[in-house]
DNA sequence: AAGTGGTCTAGACCACCAT
DNA sequence: TGGTGGTCTAGACCACTTA
């Protein structure tokens, strides 16, 4: 890394990438956990030997992929799954108004059984690991009233130890759990929607009828380098509630 | 726009959103027409009297917005709706086998009616202007069979002239007929979705029987200033289709 | 007052494209 | 070969936070 301009080693990628994977390396490794500060530009332009621009050009590919969050006067720090950030980036529910509220969520089951082949596969378990499943049933209610119908499966071996007792007496997100229980930060979902139509459980839960439309959406979490952690299953009633794509970037 | 460091005026803004700002003022006004190119870089920091390093962050934006489109060695260009854009920005509809492909359009009809007061609203048009919609109904097909119905409502005095033979004889994605004939450029989109159950006639359009699940997004289409464009509802049969939403950047 | 991120400048050089 | 965008550096100064 002691490149200077005009002495450019340039094996294949810029400078700036390689300064952003390093920052990233440190993330995984757990150099600096969630909520903490990262050193000061000027500190990490020293230990990489590296101008300061090139350091803010690493930041900020971080923090636009909200990893990174950077204040103003006070310094950058590692992106935490609070309440704020669930809504703003990983719950797409809102009111037909249009309205944002975080959800409250009920655990109806948290099971371990076998991981199917294809389950394993989207989380590139080998099938021979014999890695079991977690299995949590949540319902999330909006204003008192149940609206979405979430089933989550995790690889047991990413979450050692995490039981339900655990995963109720959570007082944040579950992706906080993640993060600060076991050093595994969600930074990125891929979803897939379709329609369909309730069961009689589902209906159940959701306080509809058997044949209703549901919104199912089916989403893979992933952390640092695409690394899948998390499948979830989602039926969603839209009969007051809608499910909101606005493509980043919010407010231009 | 006369200021070096030590001398910025300041009244509000950073330097580079100003040129930000300019840069857009001339994208609106006409003066580089889709998929011209910019003045390098270098012009336009001598036009704007900022810096290079300035000039470029307020283009980094405008590309990251998808409005323009960097290409090393060859300039800066306004960005077009072709077929790929479409594929990539503005089509979210994959097979479920995650293969993506461009749908077939079949315009089944195209009206003029007045807009409804809702429609008005949505798209900041005064009730007292009494402006007409133009309505289309297309029918979007992947490989040979109906997936999409798509009913859009645009105001007609955004597009003069335009006439269901323009529109049917057009020969690229429809946002490129905007930009192209009307000097519109599409920008950004929000999509609202749901799901719904098929009434007799678009069941018999996407080839399902009444009472099959569909997918049902809401779309309104934004050009600059957030200045809403287009209204669409498109009713989708997720038998062998999903709605993808992989929040921006897809491979990291 | 000291420290942090944010903006702006100026200049050198690299990578890529068209001719 | 000349022009374009892309990277990197160095330094000055601004805006904001904390103490």
């Amino acid at each position: 890394m002691a490149q200077t301009a005009g002495n450019i080693v340039h094996s294949f990628s810029p400078l700036y990438l390689e300064v952003k994977r390093l920052i990233t390396e440190s993330l995984i490794g757990g150099e600096w956990k969630a909520a903490a500060a990262l050193p000061s530009e000027t500190r990490l332009s020293q230990r990489f030997k590296v101008s300061i621009g090139t350091v803010r050009k690493a930041i900020d590919e971080l923090v636009a992929e909200h990893i990174l969050v950077r204040q103003q006067g006070r310094g950058t720090f590692v992106a935490t799954h609070d309440r704020r950030r669930l809504l703003f980036n990983f719950f797409h529910i809102v009111g037909t108004d249009g309205v944002k509220n975080y959800p409250a969520v009920e655990t109806l089951s948290f099971r371990r059984s076998a991981l199917t082949a294809a389950e394993a596969a989207k989380l590139h378990v080998s099938a021979k690991d014999n890695t079991r499943a977690l299995r949590i049933r949540n319902v999330l209610s909006l204003e008192d009233r149940p609206v979405v119908l979430d089933d989550i499966v995790i690889g047991e071996h990413m979450f050692p130890g995490l039981s339900a007792d655990i995963f109720r007496k959570r007082d944040n997100t579950i992706y906080q759990l993640y993060q600060t229980g076991y050093g595994i930060n969600v930074v990125r979902t891929a979803e897939r929607l379709s329609a369909t139509l309730a069961d009689a459980e589902s209906a159940k839960i959701l306080g509809t009828k058997t044949g209703a439309p549901l919104l199912q959406i089916n989403r893979i979490a992933y952390t640092y380098h695409s690394v899948p952690v998390e499948l979830r299953k989602s039926l969603v009633n839209t009969q007051e509630h809608e499910y909101f794509s606005d493509l980043d970037r919010p407010a231009r």
